[in-house]
DNA sequence: TATGAATGAGACTTCATTCAT
DNA sequence: AATGAATGAAGTCTCATTCAT
């Protein structure tokens, strides 16, 4: 794939100052983008290359083609955001009220608000055309967040705060705003909603699930 | 010009016949199977021509364009529904908390378990790309599903079952489960998840919203 | 190419009324407006059977095609003008400058001012798409009428009104200003130029063309 | 997803050159041909390209639409003739009549005889389709074109070598049968026609309107 | 005789990908 | 390492022509 070049003898000044090294994660960047705006098969190249400022040409020195590159995008972007919030359970003193509290602000400081909140619209729309990046999303972004709710409900329960509940399902219950609010902040931000405001709606998720889980 | 083809003698059935009638709403259906399928960019007109039975010519004598088929499909599919929800809420005798659960099997009957539940799906993908649909499909569907469920939490409110809410935001908060099912049926219908279940999903949201909401 | 219809027994009113005999001549007097306007590969025969208060598939009863059609609409149309000039020149009395003028007259208000102007047009674009056609325009209306003008030329010539002249080539000179006229008309009679008339410019051409030709 | 092909080892030639500088006006020149040959909706871009030595692909690179590449072709091939009539003129010295008889010449030798004599055809049968194209056409050729012979037959009239004349009349009555000798020679270049010779034509015509201006 | 729904070949145009520079 | 001219496959859309009614 690569080929040797004949390297021209004058002493050019190179016409590029950019690092291989910083490269590959401006481009990622830029894909995130452009991919979340358009969705996969509308996304050109061109509009990334040119967001990246780069050339068509040059993302080819760094990924093998489109679909590398959608799912590089996906692989590098989401995954440690989830780490992140393993973390921030890990290292937790207080309630599980408490943590599930933080944890749903995490979520939404994190992803909800930024540009990564595209990538769940991205796996949403484009799922069905790539399983195999679909299964990797679920499995090391939805399982891991689900599992990762579902310890603190589980705390929960032991310490006596929440009653008993089928965890699996309660954990996804638990998310399901939240990711509903992130596809909302990129697929219909434009469209005017009186009373409506995700800090608002974050807040009451949290109050009225707590209230639906808790022990009487 | 075109080479010659020996007829067959035999009496050949007709290649085709006239279906005007029936034509425009078959096209539709086959269509809103593609596009869920792919999304709009990715579906290819002589796929969705195929599965009507008819040529890529054809879906032009009732469609001027792809685009407008893609509008057509989100037009004529989903907005019906919501009609049948709010006659339901209409022609109600019982509690608000019998009406709720009334609705949100309602719409998991209607919506979430059929082909339908492609359409949130196809919006969520598209509506950056397709502004003027994207508010139309908001203020038709999802403004007015809002509407329609805030109608019954301020009944429950007024007869004392519910506390006092913010209706707007808790109106999402009712539906934000029930899209999650729905996009997750069309999404990530192929990954596997021990311990879930749609039905007792919805049948645990719907117990766990009101007792969330539920005068203590 | 016909096949037998089975013609349905029960006494329906028919739903034309027109008759066989006027349709061609119909069609093909709505074929040249449409062809003239827009040339031939750019005319729609959903135009032209529009124009012509029928629709597309009647238009397959009366030409194999379109190019047939076309062929038609040169055929019938011009070469009738070719003939009446000639009656004109052969029933003349007077001098060969006065039959002359009256001849040039006479183009001008059979063809230069109606439609069939737009004849000449039509064969100037399309005379490399359909030599047949070129050869049959050229000899029947061209060559034609540049021996029914040289016949003119030539009796001036013996009766002394004209000098001696290369005959072919002084006729084709008298066309040109009028032919030139003609395709104006239909090309660039959008086209605003101070000072242009086209009666005018008729009048003077005769004048300085048989001043031109003049025995001194 | 291609299929694989077995590489020659043999270093083959390059598939293609880069060449940005010389490519528009080769494809220009190509377009030409093609459509003076066809006319504009018949001509397939395909042709264009192959004729221009490049695929299809390529063409849009350069030129934005068919419509674009065929206003090119009009703009960039017919206007530069002009100026040189216009230098032409005015460093002549000689009598009026001289430098209407070079003009003719100039004329005949610059566009009559070459590939730009399709390009008033072109506009003849395209005129009506592209009203813009038209204008521009009508004002930087058409009259630009009358206006130059208009300074000669005054210079001529001043001088006394004409009568006074209708001078916008008088001057396209000088280009009316060079306009169509240019006509002939692309649509009806292949019909035979028995004492026509084309420089014969212009000379006779140079001849006859200069008989027919002059004073007495 | 007349219709017009249906066809299917083919056009213009786009864009992911390649490769000479 | 970077470019961007060039490619070619594929998609949307058009329209002359056919044929069941």
């Amino acid at each position: 794939m690569t080929h040797a070049v004949v390297r021209p003898s004058r002493p050019s000044k190179p016409r590029w100052h950019r690092r291989k090294q910083a490269r590959p994660a401006e481009i990622v960047a830029a894909a995130l983008a452009v991919f979340v705006e358009r969705g996969f098969a509308a996304t050109r190249l061109e509009q990334v290359a040119r967001r990246a400022g780069i050339t068509k040409g040059t993302l080819y020195l760094y990924f093998d083609s489109k679909e590398a590159l959608f799912k590089a995008v996906v692989r590098e972007t989401i995954v440690p955001c989830i780490a992140q919030g393993e973390e921030l359970a890990a290292s937790f003193h207080g309630t599980a009220r408490e943590l599930f509290t933080a944890l749903a602000h995490h979520y939404w400081r994190l992803v909800g608000g930024t540009a990564l909140a595209g990538i769940p619209k991205l796996m949403v729309a484009e799922a069905a055309n790539f399983p195999a990046l679909a299964r990797f999303y679920h499995e090391e972004v939805v399982s891991r967040g689900h599992r990762l709710i579902g310890t603190v409900l589980e705390r929960g329960i032991r310490s006596g705060e929440f009653r008993p509940l089928n965890v699996p399902i309660a954990a996804r219950l638990a998310m399901a705003p939240l990711l509903h609010a992130a596809l909302r902040q990129h697929s219909f931000a434009l469209c005017k909603c009186e009373g409506f405001d995700v800090d608002t709606y974050v807040n009451t998720h949290i109050d009225l699930y707590l209230h639906g889980i808790a022990r009487t």
